[in-house]
DNA sequence: GGTTCCATGACAGTTGTGTGACAAACGGCG
DNA sequence: CGCCGTTTGTCACACAACTGTCATGGAACC
């Protein structure tokens, strides 16, 4: 389940907010000041932040920087201004969303969905993806099975790499076409075909497939 | 530099957003309709999507549904309605957040900022329905059951999907052969059928089904 | 007890997928 | 430039999986 922390001084608002996310499946807990949430945070990492802007003591901004300084957690800050100003200094400081109360808990608890989609921070050069047995290096333009390099042609490795960018999500014959091959409309069974030619370089029983699965009728996709 | 591509019908609005976002240091382009916008990504994709709601055409959220298909860009909807049913209905249709008209623009860019800060999407993350033992991910195709994944075929998925999506109601064969099947009339029996396969492969007592379940006389509904 | 409604197994027709063969296009290289 | 091995895309066929229809028997309702 989904744990969220709420830090926010005024009682009766953190209740409330408490229950209506319960209400909405999650877990919450709350923090009546910054440096109590920040404790918490450190000690049981809930799954995303909510932060009023006005706290006691340490306030919101620093509360959002030292929250940032060892932690992604999504931060979102529900806040009773409007500013401009408030707004962007909360986001330039690390939070990642700023909703003005009174906030509806549907538009909330949607916009904590919308950024948790949105994953941790990535650096940009994915050095090496693994599968399993199985390791693709982008940037050596390699592939390895079981340690061993095999050899692929360039558009089994894009096909791959496509597979690879999107693991564990279908992707359509169409997508594929599209990503790897640039058609915008063309003979699905090309990539069949590919689809083929890879398994029998990747798969160790190409005729049942582990990691480059097919689901009939939407596409296929790479799992771990 | 970093690519704002700008959807909106408007043209003042457009070229208002143009000019502020080139003044704080973005390369922007702007598109009247979301199929030339879905076009323009298509053949040279942005860093970051804004799009307004209503346009003329494919309104806003099947122009977000649409780029979201193939493109992981972040995408900002900028609309005048701030009725929380559409700020939750672009979020879940794929969008990244929502800001109302007018929009200053220093909170418009600081928003952008923070959304380029969250990486790419986390292909592991894919939000899944859970009802008790039972998850449905639509993203990776496929339904589980106590943590194992279940085959079912492609009737079956959308079938149970259909029911996900209206868990707890109840639903009429009428009403599910026209969504499922598309058809406007047709023999009910076939429903019925279906419902028995998907209840051998979900439901750990097919006899004594706890999930999908038959209502004499009116049709079948999902419950958690 | 009669009637309606539903579950299920069997079956034939249809659709979707894997694969081998082949020719065209490509890319080094002498 | 002309050669040859590799890669790519097309096609056809075989096979497996899926779909929809039907018939039967059983359960729920009145």
């Amino acid at each position: 389940m989904t744990a969220v922390l709420v830090i926010e001084d005024d009682d009766r608002i953190r209740l409330a907010l408490l229950l209506a996310l319960e209400e909405e499946g999650y877990s919450a807990y709350g923090a009546a000041t910054a440096e109590e949430g920040l404790r918490r945070q450190r000690e049981s990492p809930a799954d995303n932040v909510l932060v009023d802007l006005m706290l006691p003591g340490l306030d919101g901004f620093e509360c959002i920087r030292q929250l940032r300084r060892d932690d992604d957690v999504p931060i979102v800050v529900v806040s009773a201004r409007d500013d401009t100003h408030d707004i962007v200094a909360a986001l330039e400081a690390g939070a990642d969303d700023y909703v003005v109360k009174p906030v509806a808990i549907k538009e909330l608890s949607a916009r904590l969905r919308a950024l948790r989609r949105r994953g941790r921070v990535v650096v940009d050069a994915v050095p090496a993806q693994v599968f399993g047995d199985l390791e693709i290096s982008a940037e050596a333009g390699e592939v390895r099975r079981a340690g061993r390099p095999v050899a692929v042609t360039r558009t089994e490795f894009r096909l791959l790499c496509e597979l690879a960018e999107h693991a564990g999500r279908v992707l359509s014959r169409q997508q594929l076409l599209r990503r790897v091959w640039g058609y915008e409309t063309g003979d699905e069974r090309l990539v069949d075909v590919h689809v083929g030619r890879l398994r029998q370089k990747i798969e160790p029983d190409p005729a049942n497939p582990r990691h480059l699965v097919t689901l009939r009728g939407l596409g296929y996709k790479l799992q771990r």
